[in-house]
DNA sequence: GTAAATGAGTACACTGAGTGCACCAATGCT
DNA sequence: AGCATTGGTGCACTCAGTGTACTCATTTAC
């Protein structure tokens, strides 16, 4: 394999490599997918999925701290997303509306980065399934949420402390997985469960805007929140 | 060991066998105290725990599932409070008042099982230092987070669905622990992180009142939740 | 172009959590 | 006294995860 010797490091470019690594890094997931679905989760060893990606266990470590992991290979990008949201927000802008961006932005890249494989849906089904994997989930949304907190204090750092900054971002997170794990456990479609998301996070929202406004004049129902759409369409 | 032939299972009494049993049980939980404080959580391995305690490994495992389990000892104890709180409530009580109830009784009771061993206080030191610790009792909170919501749609059945119930107890409950930890990480005495996790409960349950009142006249500042002492001490 | 430096992948041995199983012995029941 | 129950034991086993010393392709420096 070799028409090219001097491959290209110019322009910015990645470096044979890194790409190498980046294609056994994609066939430990692959072939994780694969044995997950067919087999089930418990059922699937580290070594089963490195056998069949064709490396060795040890060099499933390399790219993975633990099992759990390989189903988390997109990880960080969301948290970045939301950090990035709040951090290039409008000088001026309320709160509520600060987190009511990065919360939508958050919602639609889980929708959207599910079509290369069958990821994020298996790792919804596995999250509700296999405590293991619940277990893990919850503890990198846990970790991500100071990263949060923090990103949200250096926005508004005269009207937060440490505390109320976590307890927000807290009560934000926590409404939205709880909704998501509900909806999950209730067998809802995926587009359902994006919606019981936005429900809860609704729910959160509205109480956020009267952290706003210390003079709360309007920290009531009509607000910008409209959080029981959902309370309503069902019962 | 023995005048007494036929102990008392009269009178609704445990008998020897079950004492028994509790009695290596507390002491696997004292072998474990002492040697997690002594030597630190990943230096002592369930070995020597049963070791310490004089009972092969095996039996470690017939009492806890995990090794961190032994820290959770006490365990539902708190979430079987809550539970007690919502379903024992009086029958036209308003939402928020029956959160608010548990929540404190909760805190209140974190607060006084520390007593024994310092159970509770390693327990926290853990939580915010050792990641196997902080993502069991995180998932642990979690599922007591459904049996929470469930009762508390029983209690109000024509008000919450099952996702509204769920994103309520997951903020309720997100901004809690949230704040907890934050409170924990940044090295503050143990009353002063009570006091914490009653201000973010005070947050998250000023917006609940609003379901309440589906006509708010007063879901304000004034109301019960008193939610800002905490955020202007300091700033 | 060649040599040194780097870093992904490997082989292997090891620790420690957790489980299955057959068994013993104290306890509870009649 | 005799039988059933059940807490505890010993042992062998699986599997996740780590330390270490090695190889070899790629990258970089000369």
């Amino acid at each position: 394999m070799s028409v090219v010797h001097y491959a290209r490091p110019v322009s910015g470019e990645v470096g044979r490599r890194e790409r190498k690594k980046q294609l056994t890094r994609q066939a430990l997931v692959n072939a994780a997918v694969r044995l997950f679905t067919e087999q089930g989760y418990d059922q699937t060893s580290v070594a089963d999925i490195a056998e069949a990606a064709d490396v060795s266990k040890r060099t499933f470590f390399l790219h993975f701290a633990t099992k759990e992991d390989v189903l988390l290979a997109d990880g960080s990008t969301r948290i970045d997303l939301a950090v990035r949201a709040i951090e290039g927000r409008r000088p001026d802008a309320p709160m509520r509306e600060v987190l009511a961006e990065a919360t939508k932005t958050m919602i639609a890249n889980t929708a959207a980065g599910d079509l290369p494989n069958g990821l994020a849906a298996l790792r919804a089904r596995l999250v509700v399934t296999t405590p293991a994997v619940q277990a893990r989930v919850l503890h990198t949304m846990f970790t991500a949420q100071t990263r949060i907190a923090a990103a949200l204090r250096r926005a508004y750092p005269d009207t937060l402390d440490e505390i109320t900054a976590a307890g927000v971002v807290g009560a934000l997170t926590g409404a939205i997985s709880a909704a998501a794990v509900a909806s999950l456990q209730l067998g809802e479609p995926p587009e359902r469960t994006r919606a019981a998301m936005q429900h809860a996070a609704g729910i959160a929202l509205h109480y956020i805007e009267s952290l706003d406004t210390p003079d709360p004049a309007a920290p009531r129902a009509s607000g910008g929140a409209k959080a029981t759409p959902r309370a309503d369409d069902r019962h």
